[in-house]
DNA sequence: TAAAGCATGTAAGAGGTTACATGATTGG
DNA sequence: CCAATCATGTAACCTCTTACATGCTTTA
């Protein structure tokens, strides 16, 4: 959902559409199309999440009204999101996180991987003979895993010594 | 799209709807619903690529037809798909794909890889000062890249060696 | 002056998500 | 016998994709 990315944007600033794509871009969101970004600005505006002004030319700024800012709270704070892009993106607006539950949600992520691990070696200790290929896929979706646990103990751990 | 997932799954040899999404997830596509699987089952079986006949009980068998077949190829061959998914789902199935062809789709996913890498970097460079979190995203974006590289490079090589 | 990038938008359609609904079979 | 798992499906809703349409501004 790119509510939570684009009231994220807002948060620090007004921004024009076209700026919220090029920044959404830089930080690694690359798949978001005008086509997508521009509803998807009309519907927080429709909640009044955000509200525009005229900006220079023919540009209109987008900034968070109040109601858009405990929205952006709940979003950032809300539990149980797995997926990777949802996590990639409330990892990018961290900073407005409480720190307690920046931990706590490192942490759940961190959980949902060790279970998604033991899940695929149980799966593959059952042994499907897999070709060479699926083999691979199944290979690395293990080491990218780890990998990413890795990364996350990292993460918690700066977080627990950022908070002394 | 499931449609590539699905008629792999049927290519050698029947399955009914459950096993399908069973063997999907074993192979590492979790995220594959039953609210989305029968509909796109449905779908399939419309196009005249699958054919269903009577199970034992109350499940349907369902393999590919001819024209199932072709369109199987065609999915597969399929150039410039680019996310992640879709390639996953190609490699699922690579073995069904001609060698040279196997080795063309490997390149293909490892230059767009570096340039994506060589555009985050010039990001970079440009220097948005960029929050700690923000960063933390970039470098480990920058890092699996890094990573599916050199896993890509691995598999060219084998593919090579293998043609041999 | 032509191309590239800036800037905003709409429309049609595909596809996915979640929740609901049902019922059989198997194992502890 | 009860819970879990097998098994198939529908409906409402939401969101994204792709393609189209327009026109300004900067730069080579």
């Amino acid at each position: 959902m790119l509510d939570l990315a684009v009231l994220g944007m807002l948060h620090d600033g007004p921004l024009h559409g076209y700026q919220v794509r090029r920044r959404l871009h830089e930080l690694g969101f690359r798949r978001v199309s005008f086509g997508s970004l521009y509803p998807a600005i009309r519907r927080l505006e429709g909640r009044g999440w955000i509200a525009a002004r005229r900006g220079t030319g023919r540009r209109k700024e987008y900034g968070l009204t109040d109601e858009g800012r405990h929205a952006f709270d709940e979003l950032l704070d809300g539990r149980g999101d797995d997926d990777e892009r949802r996590f990639r993106i409330r990892l990018a607006f961290f900073s407005h996180l409480d720190p307690d539950r920046r931990v706590a949600v490192l942490e759940e992520r961190r959980a949902m991987l060790t279970d998604r691990l033991a899940e695929v070696r149980r799966t593959r200790r059952r042994g499907t003979p897999a070709d060479r290929y699926t083999a691979a896929l199944m290979e690395r979706s293990v080491a990218t895993t780890e990998s990413e646990i890795a990364w996350l103990d990292g993460l918690i751990a700066a977080e627990r010594a950022g908070r002394r």
